[in-house]
DNA sequence: CTCCGCTCGGGAACCGGTTGCTATCCATGT
DNA sequence: ACATGGATAGCAACCGGTTCCCGAGCGGAG
């Protein structure tokens, strides 16, 4: 009968004031729990907060000055396999530090990211995490920075992780990783098989995490002396069917190859299954490597040779630093390390064959 | 010089109100908007906005009356394709309805869970989705039971989605997909086939998910008029680890069966992995089908058959219901549709063969 | 028997907004 | 010329907390 019988909403500090007999004051003190308040009226305090299912509201004790950390990260969408990883990254790190976690995905619209700092600043968000590549245009930078000014101005700050830097002086922490590294590692692997001919799948050419992979592509190949054929990158997004898509244009235009690494492990994935469609054998008839290393590309099959990138860690470390209390530290630049791991998607060429025998066979 | 040169911490809305040479008052209806107010002061008052970068401090709006609504929702671990599909689902209808988005993910600590319940409460949250399966027991119930109550009590509201629902007449929204009826459909698809030892790999006993999916495998034999063998089915979680483990169990075992259900698609991937590291042909030697139809199931080798589940959807409608606003469909309980999508990885047994004898050739 | 200091609780101001009520100004209508 | 009223802007109260400051009661020391 007493209990929660007397719902009807929310109560106020002042209804469990007057349930126990005392002032406002008295209440939050005991809530506080850092003044001395008597047991007995402890005690009754309790009880009524209790009985009416008391929680203070935290915008109200934020106003007064006791907030509740929030921190908030946006993307593009968190269904791909890194954005998820790394949103889990953030998420247990910010809770870890007591802190609440706004999440926002774009869906790739510039608009929305505006709307949803906008929104972050006007919740005090101790730290916006922006999560993913993007164009590196004079727009981009400029629009940037203003949310960093701005975010910066309000106390706040920006981090960008595995996203283009501004220039220096930014009130920005920059996270990234050694996207062109590990390129450059994958493809001097490649190539140290044998492979003289390797398709590339790229990403949009404007994309920065598209563009560090290629140059990795280009970097391991000149480092040996090679100039790889133009006709051997093809650019398209980080998608699955973009892979599928790609590949099977590469198939139809019976473009020669021995192997192929894609700018991604879904890209991968996607042409991995454009080729056994077309009945070639992977890695017989052609290598194929990915970039990630998503926990799905052990169990594509073949176990795909791939880049690892620390997604996870990326995450933690973004809060983690965003939150570093040190004021020396103002402009961070972290670097993560990549690095290949080699599974048994890429072999040796055969002496003849590639693609094109293949599929010209199936 | 005058733009943003004078930053120092966020302004309040009086210092607007002093550089506009107005009063707060004023300056609070101009941002409002539904306020005559003359062409001159609004734009001096917009002038001062610009020119200080002011946003209102959302908690203090709130504080005020003026909320910014939010909704929570906290799963296990977004890194789970089908968990991020669902978490996508609800961001998505949150933006779209103009709310902000908290999460958290428990990590399967039901404390953590708890404890996150109670800070939406305090964030006067107006809605908490509690996501994925759980041990039905009676202290679960008791526990969720609590939880609905002080959120109801709150004004705000508890929506389970793909989880446990509670018994009438708690102020529950309850979401869920046809579990047992996808398997029942997906089992009788296999044993149509022609197979009649049909290897279950489950997920944990006490879960409701994995029972559900083990009650439809049951009943789709029997429905035949078949009782399948105790040793086929076999226990562990719904990680890709689990259900390579258990794989690798069943073919040291040399169990006999020509043809493999996973409890989800995850354990699907980590067997066909430990099918191909023994040799065993899929389909050839033994058919494999997995649930929940992530987006990677079409790109293992073969293309994995398997149940669809409209996640994504679920995640929206459970956002949708939880903020309809009639007060007449208060304990809702929506069921959503399965299906099964017949890829490439369930093909009829061959008259003699199955994993026995293929392992022991490999 | 005072006086002092300590413990404990209340009143009121404040946090940063919103909004009801009121006062002023100015342009009409007659 | 005066009443009338619409358009604007300001004052002050309020939202739900926290905390500063102060006073009351009480026990022990001198």
């Amino acid at each position: 009968m007493t209990r929660k019988s007397e719902d009807a909403g929310r109560s106020t500090i002042r209804d469990v004031a007057a349930r126990a007999g005392v002032s406002a004051s008295t209440v939050s003190r005991v809530l506080g729990g850092m003044y001395p308040v008597s047991s007995a009226t402890r005690t009754r305090v309790m009880r009524a907060v209790r009985d009416l299912d008391y929680v203070a509201d935290a915008r109200a004790k934020a106003v007064a000055g006791v907030a509740t950390p929030t921190l908030a990260f946006v993307l593009e969408d968190i269904t791909g396999p890194s954005f998820a990883l790394m949103a889990h990254g953030v998420e247990r790190e910010a809770t870890r530090l007591g802190h609440l976690c706004l999440v926002c995905s774009t869906e790739g619209d510039v608009q929305n990211e505006l709307e949803f700092v906008e929104m972050m600043r006007a919740q005090r968000a101790a730290a916006v995490i922006l999560v993913g590549g993007a164009a590196d245009t004079a727009e981009y930078r400029d629009r940037t920075r203003r949310m960093a000014d701005s975010l910066a101005s309000a106390g706040s700050r920006l981090v960008l992780c595995g996203r283009p830097p501004l220039g220096p002086g930014a009130p920005v922490t920059v996270i990234e990783y050694d996207n062109e590294g590990g390129a450059y590692a994958l493809v001097a692997h490649v190539l140290a098989q044998g492979h003289r001919r390797v398709l590339f799948l790229g990403g949009k050419s404007d994309h920065t995490t598209a563009q560090g992979r290629e140059r990795g592509y280009l970097a391991a190949h000149r480092a040996r002396g090679l100039e790889p054929d133009p006709d051997l990158v093809r650019h398209g997004d980080f998608t699955r069917d973009s892979g599928h898509r790609l590949m099977r244009g590469a198939l139809k235009d019976e473009l020669e190859f021995t192997a192929v690494v894609a700018a991604t492990d879904m890209v991968a994935a996607g042409a991995l299954t454009a080729l056994h469609e077309a009945g070639v054998d992977v890695p017989g008839d052609v290598s194929l490597a990915g970039y990630d290393d998503i926990p799905f590309a052990r169990d594509l099959h073949p176990a795909l040779t791939t880049v690892h990138v620390p997604y996870e860690e990326l995450g933690r470390l973004a809060v983690r630093t965003a939150l570093g209390r040190t004021p020396e530290n103002s402009d961070q630049h972290l670097l993560l390390g990549t690095h290949v791991v080699v599974r048994n998607s890429v072999v040796p060429p055969r002496e003849s064959g590639g693609a094109r025998e293949a599929a010209s066979l199936g």
